[in-house]
RNA sequence: GUGGGUGUAGCUCAGCUGGCAGAGCACCUGGUUGUGGUCCAGGAUGUCGCGGGUUCAAGUCCCGUCACUCACCCCA
């Protein structure tokens, strides 16, 4: 032992990091993801880890937690480089790309993007401080149809039913609907609404109705409407007509109630209670303008929302002088996965890819093994050699304590056959690389 | 950012009212000659998070600090 003095290897709290058994199914997962949208056509679209920072700022206050990028050896005098942020979600990224690549694109453009996000916030069960999130997201010219308001809930319906996870439900909202509605009862700041009745599954209906009046400064009467509306659920179109009873009317609210209804009505045919239109959720104070999209966990909804997105009206509108609306969702990977790791259930993941280990009995044998190795790879077959001539039994140890599936032993003699020795079963047999098969 | 809890071997933890630092798992070696998982025998492993204080003596008590963790806030 050296006297080198070792840094202590410590987890970074909120930022997870998987063995190799379960980073392989978090890879099957990716790679499901990204075959569900590129189904519906989607294009891939990767973007810098940060972005400026009055990027990140663009839509006025934002409340999220940025990390700011800054080299450790930087000028104190200059301030250059903290004008960089990690960015905090894809969508701010992806309204920037789009306003630079205009001229480039097709539109309405239509992409997905996986990447890393960043959040400096406290970490908790299910809350990272970085995690990847699966967006797709559709921009285009001056307006966007309705079509993919519908058609983005049911391309996550699909990817998440292909998942092995708990049973979740995917909440819609319209915010034109509760804007609509607060204003229709005269309310002056419908935002202040919307934050407090989001908040209604935490804290009930009391506490809100609390902070709408003592806080937000509604009359008794408002607050009770309010939280009529938020009451309100229902797996089909049929919400609009119970909205329509409160008694509350007006543009913005009939546009709204219109939205919301040819939404639920798009997604009829999915099964019977997996988008559930909820006059509750509201998705906090971000730029969403019309529908809203919120998934949680059926039997732990407090765990926080597993998927999120919405219409937005103008977000890359603050980079370019056009209208470019867009409407987007986000698949929170990171926050689904670690729930089934931390429960046990990510258990078929496997250590290594590897199908065959080709045993090296002696070091005048390697080369054979080398050519049987390659002759396997050829015929598809993930193999790898035993790194240097050892006793069988360590070789096949090791193999063992990898998960892989079979040792070859290449000709220990010259006139001798090649054998394969199945470790699930322990049964071996003579076999010819060139035409075996498992 | 605010409040609570916890930091001892690679991992999970024990260590009573201060008195030479422990267990299980994992790891390495062996149980002879070309075969793993079981069993048996043996072995290596620690700035007791870090800094200070009290004491003859601190893993243990006190102060500070950092990290992790839980709740609030907020979100995927």
């Amino acid at each position: 032992m050296s006297e080198q003095r070792i840094v202590r290897p410590a987890p970074i709290s909120g930022f997870p990091e998987w063995s190799p058994r379960i980073r392989s199914v978090e890879q099957r997962w990716l790679d499901h993801i990204r075959r569900g949208f590129e189904r519906y056509g989607f294009s891939s679209v990767e973007t810098p880890s940060v972005e400026a920072l009055e990027v990140l700022m663009s839509k006025g206050e934002t409340s999220q937690e940025v990390y700011t990028l800054q080299r450790l050896q930087a000028d104190p005098k200059d301030d250059g480089d903290a004008r960089l942020g990690l960015h905090f979600d894809l969508t701010v990224p992806f309204a920037r790309y789009v306003a630079q690549h205009f001229n480039d694109l097709v539109f309405p453009f239509k992409r997905y993007q996986t990447q890393r996000v960043w959040r400096g916030e406290r970490p908790q069960e299910g809350r990272f401080r970085e995690f990847t999130q699966c967006d797709i997201d559709v921009i285009n010219i001056d307006q966007v149809p309705m079509h993919f308001d519908a058609e983005l809930p049911r391309i996550v319906h699909e990817v998440l039913t292909g998942l092995d996870i708990p049973a979740w439900t995917l909440n819609i909202n319209n915010r034109k609907v509760l804007q609509g509605f607060y204003e229709g009862l005269g309310i002056g700041d419908p935002l202040a609404v919307i934050r407090a009745v989001d908040k209604l599954h935490k804290i009930g209906a009391d506490g809100v109705r609390r902070i709408l009046v003592d806080q937000v400064g509604l009359s008794a009467e408002q607050a009770s409407a309010c939280l009529d509306l938020a009451r309100i659920r229902g797996t089909d179109a049929s919400v609009v007509g119970e909205v329509a009873k409160l008694g509350v009317s007006g543009e913005l609210l009939s546009t709204g109630l219109d939205e919301l209804g040819y939404v639920l009505d798009e997604l009829a045919d999915l099964p019977s209670g997996s988008v559930v239109a909820d006059l509750s959720i509201a998705r906090g104070l971000d730029y969403y303008t019309g529908t809203v999209y919120e998934a949680t966990f059926d039997d732990d909804p407090a765990y926080g929302s597993i998927c999120a997105g919405g219409r937005y009206e103008d977000l890359a509108g603050q980079f370019i002088r056009r209208r470019l609306p867009g409407v987007g969702i986000s698949i929170g990977l990171t926050r689904i996965f670690a729930k089934l790791v931390a429960e046990g259930r990510i258990t078929d993941g496997r250590f290594c890819p590897t199908d065959v280990l080709v045993a090296v009995p002696s070091d005048e044998r390697r080369g054979d093994a080398l050519a049987t190795a390659a002759v396997l790879r050829e015929r598809g077959f993930n193999t790898e050699v035993y790194h240097q001539a050892a006793k069988i039994g360590k070789q096949i140890q090791y193999a063992s304590k990898k998960g892989i599936p079979f040792v070859w032993f290449p000709p220990f003699k010259d006139e001798g056959a090649h054998e394969v020795k199945d470790l699930t079963t322990g049964e071996q047999a003579e076999a010819d690389p060139v035409t075996w098969r498992r």
